[in-house]
RNA sequence: GCCGAAGUGGCGGAAUGGCAGACGCAGCGGAUUCAAAAUCCGCCGAGGCAACCCCUCGUGUGAGUUCGAGUCUCACCUUCGGCACCA
């Protein structure tokens, strides 16, 4: 019964990479389509049933496209730099070339195993060097704009990792990669000015079909409008700068914080003080964000200074403290604690003076319990008195700059980019610098390398390859390029130079692959016009929602300065983007009584309503005794079924299902390459679109999968009984409603609504004495896009010919990819006769037959002449009629 | 704390404001079989009823709008995702 997926689907890649049935190819009067993924990183572990789950999604599309006529381009590349390669050569010695090759080889077996319609030919990798010579050229523009600059920064060390990381890279306080903590240390880095392109990158998102990741991005970008306030120093010509949203507010100003890494702050410092605002700049210099994050008790010191008040000229304090941060704004405050929680907050704490100057009805207030932060009415203010937040605001801005003491100002929380890494295994950044030494500095002569004198490559010097190492181990703050001396180190003209040994981040290569995929073999430009003009811009993107602000804020920004350059022609790259949910992956819960050692004592079934969340120390403790617990897993197949309920095979203990994200520890992963082998990618690909909305998160079944190849078994079975016979009007009804239903589910991408319709159109088919040959071709077509293995394997069979015959297979025109997308005709979709139903006073009483435009007097009748809707309405009086022709008869009465 | 998304059978989920639970999984009953697997047919939200019928309840909770609410409005609860001393 059951076809034999592994013949089908070898037979038919066999046949699409013979034949390049999905080379993208533009042909003169024909739509474009340009379907993108995100690529891949290739792991050591390989494909995960997550990739496939976003990949089935734009083939789907892909191939869908291709049969309504348009021309598509869906390719396929590898986002190959990045640590775990390096990690690896690390232990082993193995170059990262030789590992991600090997990694690339079985992420491409795996993805050619599951028929995805990629045009291979135009496979892409980040770490070739014709690659990185269009990454590094990049880089040049951004050089030459003054995008990309040097600086002596506060940056995001990850002493495990041996690296700086990006502010997008560190997640409360710890690397995103790994979770190791993240200290604030000074080092020479490259940047790059994305916050020159902050307001374009928040207000071009208007524009685009994107989901909530619009609003993750202008949340990240964090523009805030305010006012620039100038505070001079008493005794001093010095003048504090802050930056205020609430210039309302600056009356109720009664001290000021500056930031303890702002580099004034010792400056300003007494010499009283001095002792104890040193030390209290160097831990909080040492405190790693970790720390800052966890603890937010308010710590500070008085620096002895004080600033005058520019409205009142009175005198107030300057404190430093750490709740005031050196990047945002100008790194100092005027604080005001009346309105705002965290100068109030510290302002209690250190007996500071709390006036208020807003008033939420208008009168003033002696005593302040809290910070009132929201809007009211300005009281002891004085030319703001009795003005409403928004009127005073806008009079105080005013009034600064009439009196030149402040002015308007916008600051964005977003901050340039950390663009350096001191790895090995990314681009080799394309800067040398002139270096000072009497000898030679190979072997270890004395030199200075004088860094305030970048100098860029020439483009004919691209690409700069990454010299071979052998120790690729980091922890250089330099970076671990240091040791290659030989390359390092140059001579030119009879001066010496210096490259630059810092590499770019993982980010790099995926900002801009989407415009090589264009055009990948150009050895002259990094695309050809024409190649842009053909497929530009991306008309779909999918990818997983971990990239809302990494990669697709840099890749906008990237594209956004090659638009300013004149490289590319829209001012952003991708129209409409979709996220993918997550796919987790079941395990059964227990929970186990554990001593100090770790050591289970007990045993609790998964629903142990006595577990509760230990809010002191953290992990979980029984509310009765307050023993330790710890929650543990087991996977399918160690469980034990008994009554249909999963026991625990040793504590006998009932377990819970659940879905989790998996992960080799809870040993929950599910190996695509498994399942393709026992169930076929056609059922792998159908069950993924099955499982729910593509955007959801949703819980692996391996018995789910079980289910789509059944139906894949029908349809191979009903196509096989393809007989030439007219089909019933009923068939032929059902054919028309499911070609409109599918084409318009792949259209909006519900493609497991589209599965379901056709199931629905199967299960029917299966049913019938003989079965039309129109019908299944139909059927199959539709089909095609989904499991497209089988798709072919029967379009060829019910025209009678045998799909191994060597000479069909040597045909390229035979392929189903390449067939007309059905059509179907809007008066066969409605039915003319309806079942409506009938309510009486809103509940369902009955129900009638009824053309589908039945007049309500017509309706009536029919209605009341059904003996449940007369039992219903019996002795009483039908007050109202509410008809809806052919949804619903509803009869009020009373 | 702030922003965003979501709560529907045993499970995944479906429903232009109009018969809640399509489709699938699991389960139950039957056919086939020496038997099992596979396959095919039927049942499958909860409660009531001797009973097909039928009746009542039912989409996180509580209010509201409406002839009619899973769907719209407000408040709350829970879960997930993101941000988090951003002045």
């Amino acid at each position: 019964m059951a076809y034999d997926h592994r013949a089908v689907e070898g037979r038919w890649q066999a046949y699409w990479e013979r034949h390049r049935t999905f080379r993208a190819e533009r042909r003169p009067g024909r739509p474009k389509y340009y379907v993108l993924d995100m690529f891949p990183y290739p792991s050591g572990s390989g494909l995960h049933v997550g990739h496939p789950e976003g990949y089935t999604a734009t083939d789907i599309v892909a191939r869908y496209k291709r049969m309504r006529g348009f021309d598509v381009l869906h390719p396929m590349g590898w986002d190959a730099f990045g640590l775990p390669a390096e990690q690896y050569a690390i232990q082993t010695g193995t170059h990262p070339q030789i590992t991600t090759e090997k990694n690339i080889g079985v992420f491409r077996r795996q993805l050619k195993s599951l028929g995805f319609a990629y045009d291979w030919d135009r496979e892409v990798n980040t770490t070739a060097p014709d690659y990185v010579r269009w990454t590094q050229w990049i880089f040049l523009k951004l050089f030459h704009r003054g995008l990309a600059f040097q600086s002596e920064i506060p940056v995001n060390w990850c002493p495990a990792l041996g690296t700086v990381l990006a502010n997008e890279e560190v997640i409360d306080g710890r690397s995103e990669r790994g979770g190791h903590p993240v200290v604030r240390q000074p080092l020479r880095q490259w940047q790059l000015r994305i916050t020159a392109y902050a307001d374009r990158l928040a207000n071009d998102l208007d524009g685009l079909d994107w989901p909530e990741t619009k609003q993750k991005q202008r949340d990240w970008i964090g523009r805030s409008e305010g006012a620039l306030v100038r505070f001079p120093v008493k005794g001093s010509e010095a003048v504090l700068e802050v930056f205020t949203t609430r210039p309302d507010t600056l009356y109720g100003a009664t001290y000021m914080v500056i930031a303890p890494d702002h580099p004034r702050t010792l400056e300003l410092t007494t010499d009283a003080q001095r002792e104890a605002v040193s030390a209290y700049v160097d831990a909080a210099k040492r405190k790693s964000d970790l720390e800052r994050t966890t603890n937010k008790e308010k710590t500070g010191v008085f620096t002895g200074a004080h600033a005058i008040h520019p409205l009142t000229g009175a005198e107030i304090p300057i404190y430093t403290a750490d709740y005031v941060l050196g990047a945002y704004g100008t790194g100092a405050i005027m604080a005001v604690p009346a309105h705002d929680e965290r100068d109030f907050e510290f302002a209690r704490k250190f007996g500071l003076p709390i006036v208020e100057v807003v008033s939420p009805d208008g009168t003033p207030r002696d005593r302040l319990d809290a910070a009132f932060t929201g809007d009211g009415v300005n009281v002891r203010s004085g030319l703001l008195d009795g003005l409403p937040t928004e009127q005073a605001k806008a009079k105080m801005l005013d009034h600064l700059e009439a009196e030149g003491i402040g002015r308007r100002q916008v600051s964005y929380k977003l901050r340039d980019w950390v663009f350096s890494r001191q790895r090995y295994w990314g681009e080799p950044i394309p800067i040398y610098f002139p270096v000072k030494t009497s000898g030679d500095p190979r072997r270890g002569d004395p030199h200075e390398i004088d860094y305030s004198k970048p100098i860029p490559l020439e483009e004919d010097e691209l690409p700069l390859q990454l010299p071979e190492l052998e120790d690729y181990r980091p922890g250089d703050p330099a970076g671990a390029l240091t040791k290659a001396l030989e390359w390092r180190f140059f001579q030119k003209d009879g001066q010496w130079f210096a490259r630059e040994t810092n590499t770019m981040p993982q980010w790099a290569g995926s900002c801009w692959y989407y415009l090589r995929y264009l055009d990948p073999r150009n050895t002259e430009e990094i695309f050809s016009e024409k190649s842009y003009d053909d497929w530009m811009p991306v008309d779909l993107y999918v990818g997983g929602s971990e990239h809302a602000v990494l990669h697709l804020l840099y890749a906008r920004f990237w594209h956004k300065v090659l638009y300013d350059c004149g490289v590319v022609k829209h001012s952003e790259p991708f129209q409409k983007l979709v996220h993918q949910g997550m796919i987790l992956g079941m395990v059964y819960r227990w929970y186990a009584v554990v001593d100090g050692d770790g050591k289970v004592l007990r045993a609790l079934p998964g629903d142990d309503e006595d577990v509760v969340a230990d809010k002191e120390h953290g992990g979980q403790i029984l509310r009765s005794s307050g023993e330790r617990v710890e929650t543990r897993y087991l996977v399918e197949k160690e469980i034990q079924v008994r009554d249909g309920k999963p026991f625990h095979p040793e504590h006998g203990v009932l377990l819970v299902p659940v879905a989790e994200k998996m992960s080799k520890a809870r040993g929950n992963v599910v190996n695509p390459d498994d399942m393709v082998h026992e169930f076929g990618a056609d059922s792998l690909r159908v069950y993924e679109m099955f499982m729910g909305p593509l955007e959801q998160v949703k819980p692996w079944q391996t018995s789910g999968i079980q289910g789509c190849r059944r139906f894949l078994d029908k349809v191979d079975a009903v196509a096989r009984r393809a007989a030439d016979v007219a089909a019933a009007d009923e068939t032929e009804r059902l054919v028309h409603r499911t070609v409109k239903k599918v084409t318009e589910d792949v259209e909006a991408l519900r493609l497991n609504t589209a599965v379901s319709a056709l199931m629905i159109l199967v299960n029917h088919l299966a049913g019938l004495e003989r079965v039309p040959r129109s019908a299944v071709e139909r059927l199959v077509l539709c089909l095609s896009p989904f499991a497209p293995h089988l798709a072919e394997e029967l379009w060829v069979e019910i025209q009678g010919q045998r799909a191994d015959d060597p000479k069909l297979q040597a045909d390229p025109a035979i392929t189903i990819a390449n067939q007309p997308w059905p059509t179907w005709d809007e008066a066969l979709c409605v039915d003319e006769v309806v079942t409506v139903p009938v309510q009486v006073n809103g509940k369902v009483r009955g129900r009638v037959e009824l053309h589908r435009e039945a007049d309500e007097a017509t309706a009536r009748e029919a209605a009341l002449a059904d003996e449940a809707v007369q039992k219903a309405t019996a002795g009483k009086t039908v007050r109202k009629v509410v008809y809806v022709p052919g949804r619903i008869l509803n009869l009020i009465v009373g």
